[in-house]
DNA sequence: TTAATAATGATAATCATTATCAATAAGGAA
DNA sequence: TTCCTTATTGATAATGATTATCATTATTAA
């Protein structure tokens, strides 16, 4: 884990404070279960964990929270069909956790691969400039995702 | 347009035909909204747009009518984070149509953009048929989006 | 025509997410 | 510290998109 339980990282009280909002324990709570965890986490997945160490932690706090990290670019909002939002931290494109997903339109499974990476960043390097400039779109993010068939539902 | 209105294309009736579906009168009148606009329609405005002409067709209709077209590849729903699912009629990679998203995080604006799709494909080939052989995952369709600030939100 | 099945539309139900609002906690200034 | 301002929180109710139900109608194949 890249930084102590309950903490948070180095940089995220400045990220917090910068933005003057505050690193309360909710919201590090929240954190800690985004960074303990590779699921794909819905935000009652979250509340439910979070609520097991802090019992008077809300839904709503959690929603709250999660849009926020959201805003801030430190959590990415995933949505896999199936009606309800998915949340994990953001890694930068050539960071150590970016992944992207394979998402089987039968029974839902999601398989993450951090295969082709390398040629991904160089398509986007270029993508990215060349959209930005024509369209006037300073780009922060991106989404790549696989849709198809998984093993057992070929 | 490819096809006349209010006929559905040639191959349609087959696709419908062969699944053991029908093509019946709201189902080619919610694809020939789909076809005559390059908007990100909602289930609801689809619903209008057929209401002006077949008052009777329901929403639900609509709403089940979609899915089926999203079951049997001819339409791709997105999701573009405002809470209510969009749906275009899909297009091969390298068909005429084919086209991404940028998506701003601020205003919600939704730009199209067909740019790089020869370099992407490249990109998609090589990763498709890498990753369907390391998990076994058949794709049938991917996405591409990217998030950012659009000229007057940033 | 008839029997079997698919499709439809009105209505009600579901369920994830948001809005409201009063109560609490945190930070800065004196 | 103490006061003041502002941010945060949690319970509750409200919203709103999507789905389930179910009786009715349309379509197909024999």
């Amino acid at each position: 884990m890249p930084w102590k339980d309950g903490c948070g990282p180095p940089w995220l009280q400045g990220k917090f404070k910068g933005c003057g909002y505050r690193l309360t324990v909710p919201r590090q709570a929240i954190l800690d279960v985004l960074n303990s965890t590779t699921e794909h986490l819905c935000a009652e997945d979250i509340y439910l964990d979070v609520h097991k160490v802090h019992p008077a932690i809300g839904l709503t706090t959690v929603y709250r929270t999660l849009e926020l990290l959201v805003q801030t670019g430190m959590v990415f909002k995933f949505d896999f069909g199936d009606g309800k939002a998915r949340y994990e931290l953001t890694d930068s494109p050539k960071g150590i956790g970016h992944h992207h997903h394979l998402v089987c339109t039968d029974c839902g499974r999601i398989i993450d691969y951090t295969d082709f990476i390398d040629e991904e960043v160089e398509l986007l390097k270029r993508t990215e400039r060349g959209l930005s400039k024509k369209y006037n779109f300073k780009i922060t993010n991106h989404l790549i995702q696989f849709y198809g068939l998984c093993k057992k539902c070929q």
